[in-house]
RNA sequence: GGGCCCGUAGUCUAGUGGUAGGACGCUGCCCUGACGUGGCAGAGACCCCGGUUCGAUUCCGGGCGGGCCCACCA
């Protein structure tokens, strides 16, 4: 019998990818696409839609494909996978691309104009985007790519605000609200950071009114003098006691304001005296509470003064005047240079102005312990991220403002009677852009004229990403598509640490507050992706790895075989080139394997296994059954290291070796061969099921070639029963092979050498493959 | 300032109340009926100090180091 490989390949190489990727194309819907009318379980995937720019961080592409690998393992698992692939192109990004790039200014040009060009920039992005995507090996419906600016989806968006209009959860209030002046617009809590950045710290002088005396208070913000309502000093502070309860002149201003002692002001700090404005900062806001006093607002909407010495100028140049004409009256007593932390935009860096401004909040405070309760009913991988979520609940402290006054974003959906100001909230479910159309009503209900103004400001774009798993089960689309996957079906979300404060927790409170239930059943939390010496990646390190650098160089698979070995789950990892590159050294001994076992004619079912061959499917049960277990609690990487260790190091070195002289039926019969030809075939496919998962191209091209289907059509299938007494045997079958090897090093002897031992009398049944694979002689019974 | 997480060989990872498994890299040897991107072998690690315990890398406390989040001082 002539044997002849059947596979030719002898090394990996990243066309299989390619090969693949076309041929799935082909066959997309057949293999990967969703059947509402299936029979089977059904599982959602609420993939985290990316945001579309012109990069894409290598940490991202590495969380898709881990995505990927678990939609990939639940199929496979039975189940009927509802995997979307969404963009996400509301938000501020895109208008800075199209400022940056085509240089149109938002605040000189047309909104309808400056939307166009937004619209055509991102559609340039997302067929690059998605193309890098399909790259990856990623298996989601790209037949039904959504976008949350479609139609489709800010009709959802609105209709649900709608839905909570109606509920009674928004409202309208003058609110001390972040502004970004750069931005031109307002943002909320969570987009704020801290940075450490000089400043000038001034010292002004108030005069006690009808006293010859001066209290010296210490600012950053001189400008808002003329909003100043209140002087505090600390209780503790010998030096300013003696004016308590009485009245301080504002210098310039000549406005009488009252001095207290409070405890919010620090002895150390400045003169120990401070001014309470309208509003400096939320502590501002706070105190004038406390003391029932009203506020006086100097800066407009657009961060321009509006004030008897300041008025029209922008924030900076009333800060430069007053100081000047502070100085010039002889009201300053020194001025510091000194460094503290200011509030800046998380998105441009900007110093962050605090405005009082009329903005949409969505109730949120009341929902917080409800929210603290279902979460207990989302089972986390891996469970030490939930603390994130909690922290972050028990740290709200004030509603969600909605609002922003931008451009690119789902408009907000509401129209003002011109004449006596009644608020129009039409019905959800079509797509309102009421900065361009006119309501679908005439008569202004409560008064009967007829014009009206449209809302011009959009939704934070949380608003629309937070509705995603809503959208993906076509809630308010189709009742029945919902009940099956929103209701009945099993939702994970997998997604990154770095936003749980925002997509999860956003997520879970508009759901909540629409349906009255939990989002998810689970949440997957992918670490984030470090250079090589554990550092962020930045453009400014310059130490940025691109998605396409690797894809070009390696290929996608060494790189999700590599991100499942490494990547502990949940964890942060280091991504490494020559790492990722190593790994295709298993992709071509999985090749290699296969070519072996594809000489040896193909037997489906065998009844009377040699010992060997029992002991390896046993061995292989064992491994499978572990596999499982760890691909259920969506722990790939768990499930790789033992795939990988048992490929390797026991199924390639022990039994391959093993059965080999038998399989070539070097002086074994026929019968015995079959039983090896059978086990050879049976644990590749096997091997190849399972690992399909993670590298879905190698394995598919191996398993349409030897066994003429796609392993992405088959299920992980059974597990066999497993006598553990035999693989107890094998661990000395295991350790008799290395002692063998072993000695003939010793000696050194070839590996083919005749070799004189005695075979343990516990192996016996393994003797005649023994005697075979060492050319052992004469050995004697123990 | 508050909170959370983490700390196993050069790097990355598994695991355990009885001193630790694997991968990459390194060193040496081999050439075997798929595989030199091969085979075999070898060197190499539980951050530190206390406590609990017969025994701690594992449990507890403290420290040190790293990461993340929150708050923020006019």
């Amino acid at each position: 019998m002539e044997f002849k490989p059947k596979l030719e390949m002898k090394r990996w190489s990243k066309e299989i990818e390619k090969k693949m990727l076309e041929t799935w194309e082909k066959e997309w819907s057949k293999i990967y696409s969703f059947n509402i009318n299936s029979k089977k379980p059904i599982f959602v995937i609420d993939t985290p839609p990316p945001y579309v720019a012109p990069f894409w961080h290598i940490g991202a592409a590495i969380s898709y494909a881990m995505q990927d690998m678990i939609a990939r393992i639940f199929r496979m698992l039975g189940f009927e996978v509802l995997y979307p692939i969404g963009l996400d192109r509301n938000g501020i990004p895109i208008e800075w691309y199209v400022e940056k790039y085509e240089g149109l200014s938002i605040a000189k040009t047309p909104r309808e104009e400056f939307l166009k060009r937004c619209k055509e920039l991102l559609d340039e992005y997302s067929i690059k985007m998605l193309e890098l995507m399909k790259r990856f090996l990623i298996s989601g419906d790209f037949e039904n790519v959504y976008m949350t600016d479609s139609e489709q989806y800010r009709k959802i968006t609105q209709a649900t605000f709608i839905e909570l209009w109606k509920k009674g959860l928004i409202y309208k209030d003058l609110r001390p609200s972040n502004y970004c002046p750069r931005c031109k617009t307002v943002i909320a809590d969570n987009e704020v950071l801290h940075e450490k950045r000089k400043t000038k710290l001034v010292y002004i002088k108030f005069k006690i009114k009808r006293e010859n005396q001066f209290i010296t208070i210490a600012t950053t913000r001189p400008e808002l003098l003329g909003a100043c309502k209140l002087i505090i000093f600390n209780p503790n502070d010998e030096r300013w006691k003696k004016f308590e309860g009485k009245i301080a002149i504002v210098p310039l201003y000549g406005l009488e304001v009252p001095i207290k002692a409070r405890n919010e002001a620090n002895p150390e700090f400045g003169s120990g005296a401070l001014m309470v404005c309208s509003y400096g900062d939320l502590e501002d806001v706070k105190i004038l509470r406390e003391e029932k006093i009203e506020p006086t607002i100097i800066i407009d909407e657009n961060g321009i003064m509006k004030d008897k010495l300041l008025n029209g100028l922008t924030i900076k140049r009333a800060r430069e005047k007053i100081v000047k004409l502070l100085k010039e009256s002889g009201y300053i007593e020194k001025i510091e240079e000194i460094e503290h932390n200011v509030p800046i935009h998380d998105k441009c860096r900007t110093e962050i102005e605090i405005l009082a401004l009329e903005e949409f909040y969505l109730k949120q405070m009341d929902f917080l312990k409800d929210l603290l309760e279902i979460q207990k009913e989302i089972k986390w991988h891996p469970e030490f991220h939930r603390q994130k979520l909690i922290d972050w609940i028990n740290s709200v402290s004030i509603d969600w403002p909605i609002s922003r006054r931008r451009f690119y974003g789902t408009e907000i959906p509401i129209w003002y009677c011109k004449k006596c100001g009644y608020i129009y909230v039409p019905e959800g479910g079509k797509y309102y852009q009421p900065w361009r159309e006119n309501p679908d009503i005439e008569k202004c209900p409560k008064c009967g004229a007829n014009e009206w103004i449209g809302e011009t400001r959009i939704f934070d774009t949380w608003m629309d990403s937070s509705i995603s798993i809503l959208f993906i089960t076509k809630y308010m689309q189709d009742e029945e598509f919902f009940k099956k996957t929103f209701e009945n079906g099993i939702k994970l979300r997998p997604q990154g640490y770095d936003i749980i404060r925002t997509w999860l927790y956003y997520t879970l409170l508009r759901v909540y507050q629409l349906i009255g239930k939990k989002a998810f059943d689970h949440i997957f939390i992918n670490g984030m992706g470090l250079d090589e010496k554990g550092r962020k990646m930045s453009k400014s390190l310059g130490n940025v790895i691109e998605p396409e650098e690797v894809l070009n160089e390696i290929g996608a698979e060494p790189l999700r075989l590599w991100a499942a070995m490494e990547c502990t789950i949940g964890s942060d990892y280091r991504v490494s080139k020559e790492k990722i590159k190593g790994t295709s050294k298993f992709l071509t001994k999985l090749i290699n394997i296969a070519r072996y076992i594809s000489q040896f004619p193909l037997i489906e079912e065998w009844k009377n296994l040699e010992k060997s061959d029992e002991w390896i499917i046993n061995y292989w049960f064992k491994i499978k059954k572990d596999v499982i277990e760890n691909y259920r609690d969506f722990d790939f990487h768990l499930a790789a290291q033992s795939l990988y260790k048992f490929v390797w190091d026991i199924f390639a070195s022990h039994y391959i070796e093993l059965s080999k002289k038998r399989a070539m039926l070097n002086g074994f019969g026929e019968n015995e061969a079959k039983s090896a030809w059978f086990t050879l075939h049976f644990i590749l496919k096997e091997i190849l099921k399972m690992f399909a998962p993670i590298i879905p191209a190698t394995t598919d091209f191996i398993y349409r070639k030897l066994y003429g289907k796609s392993v992405h059509l088959e299920e992980f299938g059974e597990i066999g029963e497993i006598d553990e007494n035999l693989i107890e045997i094998g661990e000395k079958l295991i350790e008799f092979n290395s002692k063998v090897w072993n000695l003939k090093k010793e000696k050194g002897k070839s590996l083919k050498d005749k070799i004189e031992i005695e075979i343990p009398s516990e192996l016996k049944d393994f003797e005649k493959d023994l005697i075979a694979m060492h050319n052992i002689i004469s050995s004697k019974q123990a």
